[in-house]
DNA sequence: TTGTATGCGTTATCAT
DNA sequence: ATGATAACGCATACAA
């Protein structure tokens, strides 16, 4: 091995091994390292058969020392549902993967009154690349601002466009609502059942905002006894749907705002031997595992949270990406849902 | 402030700050921070009250250096259920809360050439304080070794001890399944599907053990015709049931080795509106999201990983928890499961 | 118990 | 285009 005429390192070799065996500086060596276009091909060639015989490998925490910026992603959520912060950043790691990059997770707890300082403390420690911030955090400038005053890049992710384009990812809910909606309609229901997600909230205000559009548009009246509040968990959905089966005037189909509200509407259903799709058609939104498994099978939205988390890195650190998306696609801005039609809604 | 009159630095304070401020060398405000009895209580007190004064805090990446060690916990998988992975990163993160440490994910291919290539490398970069293996790479071997070579300390995860206890967080499958089988046993039931897990790995061995031992000890004899192959999969589930179901002599219950196969057996059951539980009892095993959401809800296992999260992270790096568990409990290795009673199956 | 000098592996500055 | 030298912020070895 050459490698013992050189500096007897036994250790991983630096880039102080690479450029002795190379014969150049280290300077030149981490140019090399870095693509940069101030070295000739010649030296690049001896670099690069240096690094090749010692396998050599840049150490990430000597450079994000130097460069006060670790090689990390962060993302930030606030306990959402689960497997939309499992399929987001599934997203994240199929885009990253290949890549120097590592994704660190951090759960935060919105309802402290530590909120912005735990937020803060993270950032400062970690000093990630960027940020991705998930609904519902995502909508609180005060956490955006943070990321500003840190300067550190961030990307919000939500149902609505949230910040300038360059730093959000969303998907179309109210519009994709609205044709749901509409699909049920198309179908003959007049009676259409709304469980809302929580209050205080982006995303199931533009939900909402799409159920109302499709009404508007089908000049179908809105009776307020037909929308109930939710908070995106299994048990509203239950008690959602027991109280709009237990109206005088029954909804022949529901809504609700995702699937596991869905679910519970469907247990109040079976509770009461009513019959889905034939007495009571339902519809959900994600379309998360649940939505396959539940009987029958759920007529969902597919919210695509997976693309909106690969989006949500390449937006971020478009540099890094391998299969390195052309302009255009980084300047997307929101990436559409689309309705899967299953057995507990016919809709077409 | 005093700040100005000690460097004027404007960015954040650094060690050097702290001891300046306090009067004291750099190497003792080091001692401090890393709670080194080596400190005197007069300079203790001088060195708290500058590090407060200047809300200094210490800068990982240059610790990372100096220490050749990320504060960072890796969580290693190969894309199992998303529900464990996602249950078991909860119990990590409820561990590392409050504490300087991150969680950094990586999702591996263990059906890739360069499997061993492609860990060595993330964790050769990254230098976690540890690594925590979750079924089913935790069962190989020579990614234990791997990590022993690189001196990373790991924690295998799985359904029966893989390693010494220091090393390794079980949970008791074969005991719980036993246990299971043995109530549906006793509520008079002869003829069990038993739908297994994926071949050539420990789990599914260990969960069918237990069906076994049951059968043994209840004296029932086994008829291969109830057992089938599954792959943990909800499709899986449904074939199986299908097969379960046209079976001349039908099973009076199932056991599927995870709750997404026994969505799948119960979608079989409904197709041929075969009752549940009256006609089929249903059972499962993990107890996750889908378990309460089919109907009826589920009678399964559950399988305690979020808490196997966090007991892994603890037995990594005992000195960071904050709420530092008694060494008696940081010796347990394997966290027990318990059965739950839903509408499914009646167990009692 | 406390301090000094040096190392960790990289990048930035400013020469040449 | 290339290189010598000084950061980067902390820890370790060794003195005192």
């Amino acid at each position: 091995m050459a490698r013992s005429d050189i500096k007897a390192s036994r250790s991983t070799p630096t880039i102080n091994d690479v450029a002795a065996l190379a014969g150049v500086s280290k300077k030149t060596v981490s140019r090399f390292i870095n693509n940069s276009p101030l070295v000739s091909e010649r030296l690049r060639k001896k670099i690069a058969a240096a690094v090749a015989e010692l396998g050599y490998v840049p150490n990430p925490q000597a450079r994000a020392l130097a460069l006060r910026r670790n090689f990390l992603l962060a993302l930030l959520y606030d306990n959402p549902n689960g497997q939309t912060v499992l399929n987001f950043q599934k997203g994240v790691l199929s885009a990253i993967r290949d890549t120097d990059l590592a994704l660190a997770v951090r759960p935060v707890d919105r309802r402290s009154d530590l909120l912005l300082e735990d937020i803060e403390t993270f950032l400062v420690k970690q000093r990630p690349l960027g940020v991705m911030l998930l609904p519902p955090i995502s909508e609180r400038d005060d956490i955006a601002d943070l990321c500003k005053r840190l300067e550190i890049d961030y990307i919000r992710v939500g149902s609505a466009i949230l910040d300038e384009d360059s730093r959000c990812v969303a998907s179309n809910d109210r519009e994709i609502v609205k044709q749901m909606i509409g699909a049920l309609i198309a179908q003959g229901h007049k009676r259409i059942g709304f469980v809302r997600g929580p209050a205080g909230f982006r995303s199931p205000i533009e939900r909402e905002a799409g159920f109302h559009d499709a009404l508007r548009e089908a000049a179908v009246k809105l009776d307020p006894d037909l929308v109930v509040l939710g908070n995106y968990r299994f048990d509203a959905g239950l008690e959602a749907g027991r109280k709009l089966l237990a109206l005088a005037q029954r909804p022949t189909a529901v809504f609700a705002s995702n699937d596991e509200m869905s679910a519970g509407v469907m247990h109040a259903a079976n509770e009461l031997a009513v019959q889905i799709p034939d007495e009571l058609a339902v519809v959900g939104f994600d379309n998360s595992a649940t939505a396959t498994h539940v009987w029958p099978a759920l007529s969902t939205v597919h919210w695509p949270i997976e693309q909106m988390g690969r989006l949500a890195a390449q937006k971020l650190v478009p540099g890094f990406v391998q299969l390195a998306p052309d302009a255009e696609e980084l300047k997307t801005v929101i990436i559409s849902s689309h309705i899967i039609e299953r057995k507990s809604a016919i809709l077409s």
